[in-house]
DNA sequence: TTGAAAGCGCTAACAC
DNA sequence: GTGTTAGCGCTTTCAA
């Protein structure tokens, strides 16, 4: 009752304490002592007398006068997912030690949500933008662009739009994986995705595509439309493999349809691999601990991270001429890691041959 | 080149174009004409207007002058976590549609992170907080709490704070789960869990040495050191069950224990639950899906959020006198959700009884 | 070398 | 009923 409020401390009440005038704290504040010619003595004081106090400048007062916020948008497909989550945890970091806060947003890759989110953080004046762009969003990137307000793409790009990106070349990813099944001796292999026609997800696609047709064999594609609905994408997939019982292995195009996927062949009591073989793109905790392990196509995550963030931080520090410098476009490769979900058992239960002891 | 920056329009545009003050533009915006006694043509004027050149007011230049930045600060321990996720999604959801903006952080535990996340919340002038607290920031807590900023914990409290809380009744969760593995059979139900001792925990342990102390039974603990490393963790579970072959059931106090929990038990081929029942506290995908189910003592995530953002938007709008009102603290339930892994096959290999069909 | 002062865009008390 | 104006706290130009 006796204090009223403890006013925080105010540049103007540093300036009068030492006597000097707000321009020079603010000057020496920013790190514009030399160039301002304010003499050593002085800075120092000026740092001293700030350090002692625990002064720190009111960042909106800042924002107001510098048009800088030194904040960054963050708009993802969904940060539950934990691809995403784990990406825009370690650009968190990264932001956060260079100077750089993050505000992040998922778009559950809802156009609407995505547009709403853009122009939120268009309201908030960030200074950057990291965008994992849902279909139908080019209106409100194009605008960003205009602006010459940083942004980076990443796990897609929108294929009109001269933006930076960092993307992973999923068609390599599940070029391999197709491989490495027919290797296994995996004939029948199909392949669930998901309705959308974002790059990445043609581009998943296309590897397995490719893989076939140089072996002159025919694709087997099944894709189910995005939802949340969970029951109904399992019970797609029961069906799916009901209705084509020769298949023998299935590669899933995103981590949570194979997670959908496993349910589904869980429900059917099929086997894996004995009855159909698994390969999913990104990896998650239960593939790593599901019995039997789940083969993957692992995304660099760290490394997606760090060129995202590289990229930005680059074009925050050095705004460059709007017309002159050409989009960074980074593409980083997949690594295959074979669990036994795609492993062809050396015996089988009908033709049973000699076996050696060393595999 | 030609046109330099398009402008953003601004208030003084709006009150020139329509030859009023910015006084009553401002006025109008902020639902105040009314008791300003503005005439509803002119504030009509203004409104059809505003929206026709799609006018936002610069929420820097209003935070700046009213202070309030309608941004709520939500610090919790993993964003990465399903649990935390899901729960920061829904409170984000419903603070969005009352016009306020989450920006969240994780703190992994490190009181050093909390206390630094804090702080920056509190340089960029959040309107409230939202807070799992970690062990060693009731200062800062304090801190805000003096300051009389709306804030809400969650999931733990910090017991010397009488602050807002929502946490969730883990000690009758673990007593249950422990009460049902006995039930099924199981006699030497043994406890996993951290060696943290802040509240939530302390309470799913108290839970279970409850139902075990009625049974006249002997609980049996393993604290584990929180740590990164997820192979030590897994190691330390190993170590623990090969020295205590007489455990026939394990209740994890968390998920990522229970995952690594079942990890080290795949690795020593240890079968689920003929040769130990595994109940997990915290639900999670890899649970629901892996094989066997996994039991589980299911938090109530949507309750949880709806709470925590009713209590805190409710303070923003009534900031309550200091001293006079009394912190709301919610207690909810767990429920039990009981899955494969807990139980009880009806026959054992060695010892089979006279069973009855009705169980 | 340092200080005075003009804003950044908005709100709201107060004057007319 | 409506307009004038004084700030919110800071940066930065320009003059001294």
């Amino acid at each position: 009752m006796s204090e009223k409020v403890k006013k925080r401390t105010l540049i103007l009440d540093i300036a009068n304490h030492l006597e000097v005038s707000i321009a020079t704290v603010s000057l020496v504040l920013n790190g514009k002592a030399k160039q301002s010619r304010i003499s050593d003595a002085v800075a120092q004081r000026v740092l001293a007398y700030v350090n002692e106090v625990g002064y720190k400048p009111n960042h909106i007062a800042k924002s107001l006068r510098t048009g800088k916020t030194h904040v960054i948008g963050l708009v993802v497909e969904d940060i539950s997912n934990p691809f995403f989550a784990t990406v825009a945890w370690m650009i968190e970091r990264q932001a956060f030690e260079r100077g750089y806060r993050i505000i992040y947003c998922s778009t559950d890759n809802n156009p609407e949500k995505a547009r709403e989110l853009l122009t939120m953080f268009h309201e908030r004046h960030v200074d950057g933008y990291i965008i994992v762009p849902s279909e139908g969003i080019e209106e409100e990137v194009t605008n960003i662009l205009r602006e010459h307000t940083p942004t980076v793409l990443f796990d897609r790009f929108l294929p009109n739009l001269p933006t930076n990106y960092v993307i992973v070349d999923g068609a390599q990813g599940t070029y391999q994986a197709t491989l490495h099944l027919l290797a296994q001796g995996f004939s029948r292999v199909a392949f669930v995705t998901t309705d959308s026609v974002q790059t990445q997800m043609e581009a998943r696609l296309d590897g397995y595509t490719k893989a076939l047709a140089e072996q002159a064999m025919a694709p087997k594609v099944r894709r189910l439309a995005v939802t949340k609905d969970t029951e109904k994408v399992i019970a797609d997939i029961q069906e799916f493999l009901q209705a084509n019982p020769e298949i023998d292995a299935l590669i899933f195009s995103t981590n949570y349809l194979s997670i959908y996927g496993l349910e589904a062949i869980a429900r059917l009591k099929m086997r894996i691999p004995d009855d159909v073989a698994v390969i999913s793109y990104d990896d998650h905790d239960l593939f790593r601990l599901y019995t039997p392990a789940i083969t993957v196509i692992a995304q660099p995550i760290e490394s997606i991270a760090r060129n995202v963030i590289d990229i930005l931080l680059d074009e925050l520090k050095h705004p460059h001429a709007k017309d002159t410098s050409l989009p960074q476009q980074i593409l980083l490769q997949t690594e295959l890691v074979v669990r036994q979900s795609s492993i062809r058992k050396k015996a089988k239960t009908t033709v049973v041959r000699k076996k050696t002891l060393h595999s």
